[in-house]
RNA sequence: AGUCCCGUGGUGUAGCGGUUAUCAUGCUUGCCUUUGGAGCAAGCGACAGCGGUUCAAAUCCGCUCGGGACUACCA
């Protein structure tokens, strides 16, 4: 099956469309996405799940998901838990294909036998300080392990054995029987097996021998019957051994293919960095919406279709690479401009009397619930005597370019009547506290029947019926583009130190209190915004997901 | 230092011997507008360098320079 030949190919495809056209995998292609239970999925995590999904799926072939559980010091089941619900939250369909390393474990060590019988490993006794003496480094070759030479029955026995739990951890190792000399340090007889008397969260204790990955990864692929094992560029001097592996057993045999990790700008990128910010309490858990973790941006507001769609927009190539956060932002936007309700929202309320409107009375007006989208249909908002404003929509002194409220000036309030403000109120610190303002009843639902103009349209709520909110504002997570690339700081230097700011008093509308959890909207003028799951009909928690694209903040640079 | 991989606008990507060098993002300007949103239009901006092969090179070859990965009983 090919997709559109017009599309631009990216170099996985074209090698998948080349062992198409020879017939290969006799057509089949089947991907798999191989996460370690050891934290939680990252935006890199999900390039690298819709790769290999969005391949799969394109070539009308399957997709794995595929717990790499053979380490059970690192590993836990809150992450298994939760890398499911990121990659079902995602859309990369495994169907019934939720899989497991460990389920093979007793494959493998079959193999393990296979490959002593046939003199290609070994059970070593160096300790692992031993073995790296003896591994040499990049320039000088490495010297055979004493135990090298082992007879296969002795091997065979002590293999056994291991398994059975005679020997106490690191103790003993199998080895692959390669080439100490080789210029790929990977091929200097790596190891296969490590003594581990751990608890694992897939197998309990069933095991106390564990594979290591260069020996494991080949034989999860061939078993389950991938055609293209896609990986990142670090395990590109792994290939040799995988197929050395693979060929000395003389089993199906994949193709591993090595594309480069995403990086983007403005965070880390590494499961090791994110965890030291969780553990290091320098953000509010996994899930904190600034964190690039799927679970964090699905808190924030991210939709799995902005996320696929800035993956597509990545593409896929070897150079390493760092996209920009903005193309993020473009993604999310482009998404939620098309799905989001819209609303008005205050955020920074500022008083405004209406003082030719009764006091008492209150009015129902009609808004456009999305103008993108026809079906969504309209609302009512009611207006009234009392409302508040966003204190930067005034000004007391505007200078040529602000087209919002001044004194004397008049300017729509959206979706109700045009307002010109008469009197302005202040404290005494002369701080202003309220608006006096008329408006012009016959401009009622915003529209003039003079054909009058006006320059600028604020949002508003009325103060008798908005509900006071929490609003979370988020910023970038680090100051600088590369946090990691200052080799002499410790990245949690270039922590933005405002990247979250809480406002507390926000007034908005009253229909936002009965939006479920996770809900994503905009606020009119503003930003998208969604529920936070630890909000409560009493007390609302609002997340900014991404402000608007907002060329009044150049207009005022510009000033 | 050795092995392997990679260099196209600021960023990311297309290109597969002949193109005004693609698209997106970004930035600039204009139009439009009941969101200073969205949309529309125009513009800015790149083949790392040097040699070679060829009628013709971003594309093929060589060298130089630059970037990345690799010395875990991690993945």
């Amino acid at each position: 099956m090919y997709m559109e030949e017009s599309q631009s190919r990216d170099f996985i495809r074209q090698v998948i469309d080349e062992d198409n056209k020879t017939g290969k995998y006799d057509g089949r292609v089947h991907t798999r996405f191989p996460p370690e239970p050891n934290g939680y999925l990252h935006i890199g995590s999900a390039k690298a799940i819709w790769v290999n999904y969005g391949i799969a799926h394109e070539y009308g072939g399957k997709f794995n998901l595929r717990f790499d559980d053979t380490n059970p010091i690192a590993e836990e089941k809150e992450f298994i838990d939760a890398i499911v619900e990121d990659v079902k939250w995602l859309g990369a369909d495994f169907e019934d294909r939720l899989l497991y390393s460990s389920d093979y474990f007793q494959q493998m060590y079959d193999y393990a036998i296979d490959l002593i019988k046939k003199g290609k490993a070994y059970v070593c006794d160096l300790s692992a300080e031993e073995m790296k003496e003896y591994r040499g480094d990049y320039t000088t070759p490495g010297r055979n392990s004493p135990s090298r030479e082992r007879p296969v029955e002795e091997s065979l026995d002590l293999f056994v054995r291991m398994k059975t739990g005679e020997f106490p951890d690191g103790s003993k190792t199998l080895r692959a029987k390669i080439d100490m000399a080789h210029p790929n340090m990977n091929m200097r007889d790596p190891p296969m097996y490590r003594i581990l008397h751990a608890t694992h969260p897939h197998t309990g204790d069933e095991w106390c021998i564990y594979p290591i990955y260069d020996w494991a990864h080949g034989l999860e692929d061939s078993i389950e019957g991938i055609t293209h094992s896609l990986c990142s560029i670090e395990f590109e001097n792994h290939r040799l051994l995988y197929d050395w592996f693979l060929d000395e057993l003389d089993i199906y045999h994949p193709q591993q293919i090595e594309f480069a990790r995403m990086n983007v700008s403005f965070t880390v990128m590494s499961k090791r960095y994110l965890k030291e910010l969780v553990e290091g309490d320098h953000v509010n858990g996994w899930d904190d919406p600034r964190m690039p973790t799927i679970a964090g941006m699905r808190r924030r507001g991210y939709t799995p279709t902005s996320i696929r769609e800035f993956c597509n927009r990545a593409g896929i190539a070897k150079k390493p690479n760092t996209i920009a956060f903005e193309l993020l932002e473009a993604c999310v936007r482009d998404d939620l401009n098309k799905i989001a309700p819209r609303f008005m929202g205050v955020l920074d309320p500022l008083k405004v009397v209406i003082t030719n409107f009764p006091e008492g009375d209150s009015e129902v007006l009609e808004a456009i619930n999305n103008p993108e989208d026809p079906d969504a249909g309209t609302r009512t908002i009611p207006f009234t005597r009392e409302l508040f404003i966003e204190r930067t929509d005034f000004m007391e002194e505007p200078f040529k370019k602000f087209y919002r409220l001044a004194p004397g000036r008049e300017v729509r309030f959206r979706y109700a009547y045009f307002v010109t403000c008469n009197e302005v109120i202040k404290d005494d610190n002369g701080e202003v506290v309220e608006l006096r303002c008329t408006i012009d009843p016959a401009t009622k639902g915003g529209d003039s029947p003079d054909g009058r103009k006006v320059k600028g349209t604020i949002h508003w709520v009325s103060a008798d019926h908005a509900v006071d909110a929490e609003v979370m504002l988020y910023d970038r997570l680090f100051t600088v583009e590369d946090p990691m690339g200052h080799p002499d700081k410790p990245f949690t230097e270039f922590l933005n130190p405002d990247s979250l700011k809480a406002l507390g008093h926000c007034k908005v509308e009253p229909a936002i209190a009965d939006l479920p959890k996770g809900a994503g909207f905009q606020f009119e003028r503003t930003g998208y915004f969604n529920i936070d799951k630890d909000s409560a009909p009493d007390k609302l928690v609002l997340n900014r997901t991404v402000p608007l694209r907002d060329s009044w903040a150049r207009i005022q640079k510009g000033r």
